[in-house]
Parts: structure tokens; sequence; C-alpha cells
DNA sequence: ATGTCGGCAAAATGCCGA
């Protein structure tokens, strides 16, 4: 069972794309981010041409998540957005049932610039998430929490090609580095980390500078998983050729394959 | 400070968010 994470950063100007790596990949469940569609403009028909249904929480112009499996798999929609705050307007998270699973589809704020309310912004949705995070991890059913992140977990290789230019953008600081140990202290499981721990394993590498062609990456887009789905963990990788395509995202794919 | 994208409003260039 692969299941994989996406930040498309746009779903119209990415549908080829998408498309290309859904049959190539063939992941059995998709998180999608960045979606930037509203959800009457979701490209439905495209995507089940590619053989996947869809469930998605669009906005106009920004963020924006979905969930995909295959069609006449399971995929049962459990929560759009997270608790803890009625006038958040974002649209950053689905949570749906899908292959016996429960995965979320996670794309937290960016947080730039900081100090500011955006990072302000960052740093609560962080504390909701950790809130909802603590009640899944209990499960008995495995639980996979994937998307992006936005945070670059250390200034190590493996996370970072060098933190010098980095330091002071919001997915280096301390504060959002503390959040995201915090979710690995409930038990959470960063896959990618976990079968690689000392491999440049990136999933973002910037638009600017060339920075792809200098293998100038960041890892930040991360999956992670409760004991149940830890226990199930076979693989781990990021798709990076689909980075290297005409028109592609600022990100690559990365996924897991449980047993 | 700079660079490059996607998407939007609204007239083709400037804005925001990343």
């Amino acid at each position: 069972m692969k299941i994989a994470t996406f930040n498309v950063n746009g779903i119209h100007s990415r549908l080829p794309r998408l498309l290309e790596w859904l049959g190539e990949a063939q992941p059995d469940i998709a998180c999608l981010q960045e979606i930037k569609t509203s959800d009457d403009t979701f490209p439905r028909d495209a995507i089940e041409g590619a053989g996947y249904q869809a469930i998605w929480h669009g906005q106009k112009g920004f963020n924006g998540v979905a969930v995909l499996t295959r069609i006449g798999s399971e995929l049962v929609e459990r929560r759009r957005g997270l608790p803890g705050d009625p006038d958040d307007t974002h649209s950053r998270y689905l949570e749906a049932s899908a292959h016996g699973l429960v995965v979320a589809s996670i794309y937290l704020p960016n947080g730039n610039p900081q100090p500011g309310p955006k990072f302000d912004y960052k740093l609560a949705w962080f504390e909701r998430l950790l809130e909802h995070a603590a009640s899944l991890y209990a499960s008995e059913q495995p639980v996979l929490l994937i998307g992006d992140y936005n945070v670059v977990a250390t200034d190590g290789v493996a996370d970072i090609y060098s933190p010098a230019s980095w330091k002071n953008d919001a997915l280096l600081q301390p504060e959002a580095r503390a959040a995201y140990r915090r979710m690995l202290g409930q038990g959470w499981i960063d896959a990618i980390h976990h079968l690689h721990p000392d491999k440049p394993i990136y999933t973002f590498w910037d638009f600017f500078r060339n920075r792809f062609g200098r293998d100038a990456g960041l890892r930040i887009d991360h999956l992670l998983l409760n004991a149940a789905a830890a226990r199930r963990l076979e693989q781990a990788g990021v798709d990076r050729a689909v980075r290297a395509r005409e028109k592609p995202s600022d990100h690559a794919p990365a996924w897991v394959v449980l047993g």
C-alpha cells in the first residue's frame, strides 16, 4: 500500500504533472496541498480520467487540500478543518478514512515574514494540530498525518542543504521546530527520517536562484505515522524526478509503502 | 535586497503569497 503527499502549487497549472505522476507512481492514496482552487472548479473529471476519486477542501487563489484514492476503493471524509478556531477561513486540513487507514492532508501555514501575525498564525495552527494529533495517535487504526509542514526539523544536511541563507525564515525558527518536536514527542514517526536518518532526501527546492539545479533543497514535506502505521512501514522516498520536469511544482511528491 | 512562480483583479501589469 503506497501513500503519497504532493504540494502541487496550483492544481490547474500543475494538472499535466499531477496526472503524469499518478500514472507512474500509482499511489493507493495521494494527499495534495496548495490546490489553489475553489471547490466548484476542482478538476474532478481529469482526475477521474486518471482512475482516481477525490475529496477536496478548496479555497479561491490560496491553500486548499485534497485526498485521492483509486476509483472503487474506500474514501470517506472524516473532518475538514482543525477544531479549535471557528473563525479560521484557511483550507489546510482534510481527514479521511481510506483502505482501513486514517489519513490527513496537511498544509501548515508558511509563517513568513517572521516575526509577525503570519508567524503567530502558524504557531497557533500548529497548537491546534498538536491537540488534534494527540487524540488521533492513540487510535488502534493506522493513522498518517502527511503533507507540507513548512518546518525544517534541524540544520543538518539531511534536512537542508545549508541553513545560512534561511536562518531568518519561518521554516527554521526555534518555535516552529519545537512544535514539530512535540509532534514526535507524542510518538509520531517521521517516516523518511526513520528509514533514512542521515541521507539528504529533500522535498522542496525554491524556484529562486536555480536551487533545484544546485540541489539546494529542504525537507519540509513530512509523513508522520502513529504506532499502528509505523509497525507496517516498509519503504519511504521522494519522487524527485518530478521536480525536474517542465513547469514543475517547487515540491516533489513524498511517499511511504506500508505492508 | 534579490531572484521565480501561481493566481487574482482587471485591464496587461501589479498585487499577494510562497
